[in-house]
DNA sequence: TTCCCTTGTGCGTTATAACGCACATGTGCT
DNA sequence: AGCACATGTGCGTTATAACGCACAAGGGAA
């Protein structure tokens, strides 16, 4: 999915209203030298203008932008990788997206590793599952144990940990954070810390 | 929404993958004091800037632009009736749940074998994580090669499809839904004035 | 035909997005 | 303390988005 797909969706959005570059310059404040532009790709709009055409069409901006290109993630080609507090190093399979509310990581602990977390914010659920090796889960005051190809999902919100066995374990941990309505970003942060 | 809110959300990706500004440009290919004044809202950035910013941070554009924005006006309501269609045998790793509105299965091809889902609702994002052998992906016309360890994520609500290569593939399928509390969806918001 | 209007595109100027570099601050380390 | 490094911001320059205006092409209507 490319940028260029504005152009045509633009086209199609003002053929559909059956109005002139005038007339759509005169109805969203931009002037139809730039909208012309933007249709034929000459112009690369911003997102103050953007903002204008899909106002004056009285359109969201996803009448303009490729829906594929708001949800669709690059292809998981390489991973990149994030340390948690507690030094250890996991790969990030799917970036946290606000949309969506999640994130998803590849976790690797050695044999007998273990690592604790802290309680989340209220609301938030993990879920885990084991590729390989075996594991334990704490949650709540029980370490439960897990094999590969089981899975556990649990309220985070509450002091948690993982416990690998004798031969290490590899594991999938998903975080659900609560669904962020609006402007309230600082309550459904990611649990990544900032470090390096 | 406004289209401030773009500050916001890049601050809080930024954050949320504990990269710093000069990171975050070698890894975008936006200079970093670009990415500072778009964050700071001292400027509009254009789509082809904000596509840069996405990719870089491998996620889709509706994690910088607010989602009430791009909200399409006769969305309606979401049914969250999961239907996973007979011919193929999967297992449900983790049910689905209201609250976060995901549920996981796990799904196992044989050798060549071929699946084929209609569209889902709107909205709805599917992530596959291959577990086992080789599956190819149909996302937007495109199949999308995918080996034991690698992940994808992508609209579903447009016709999609599944391959197993000639070994099988067994693969993890997460389904994330959008939330269907009721939100002002018509609110539209003036865009960011130009600085003087 | 001529006149008038509307269509979309091209041109020159202005506003500003985007860049590279340098600076001030902060943090950790010895 | 001092040093080294990383962070984020300010500055000057370049690239380009956006503007207003003017032009050429295509319809009708007389």
């Amino acid at each position: 999915m490319d940028t260029d797909d504005i152009t045509l969706k633009l086209r199609d959005v003002r053929a559909a209203s059956g109005l002139s570059l005038s007339k759509a310059a005169e109805l969203t404040g931009v002037s139809k030298a730039m909208l012309g532009q933007i249709e034929r790709g000459e112009s690369s709009p911003t997102i103050s203008t953007l903002w204008k055409i899909a106002k004056g069409f009285q359109l969201p901006l996803s009448a303009l932008i490729g829906t594929d290109a708001l949800r669709d993630t690059n292809d998981g080609d390489l991973f990149r990788t994030v340390t948690f507090p507690g030094s250890i190093a996991v790969k990030i399979v799917f970036p946290y997206d606000p949309a969506l509310g999640a994130e998803t990581f590849h976790v690797d602990l050695s044999p007998n590793q273990r690592y604790d977390s802290a309680a989340h914010a209220a609301g938030v659920t993990e879920e885990v599952f084991v590729l390989d090796g075996t594991l334990e889960v704490l949650r709540g005051g029980d370490w439960v144990p897990l094999q590969s190809g089981q899975g556990l999902r649990f309220a985070a919100d509450l002091p948690h940990g993982y416990r690998a066995g004798d031969v290490g374990a590899t594991f999938l941990n998903m975080h659900h954070y609560v669904p962020t309505n609006g402007r309230d970003l600082a309550a459904g942060q990611p649990a990544m810390e900032p470090r390096q």
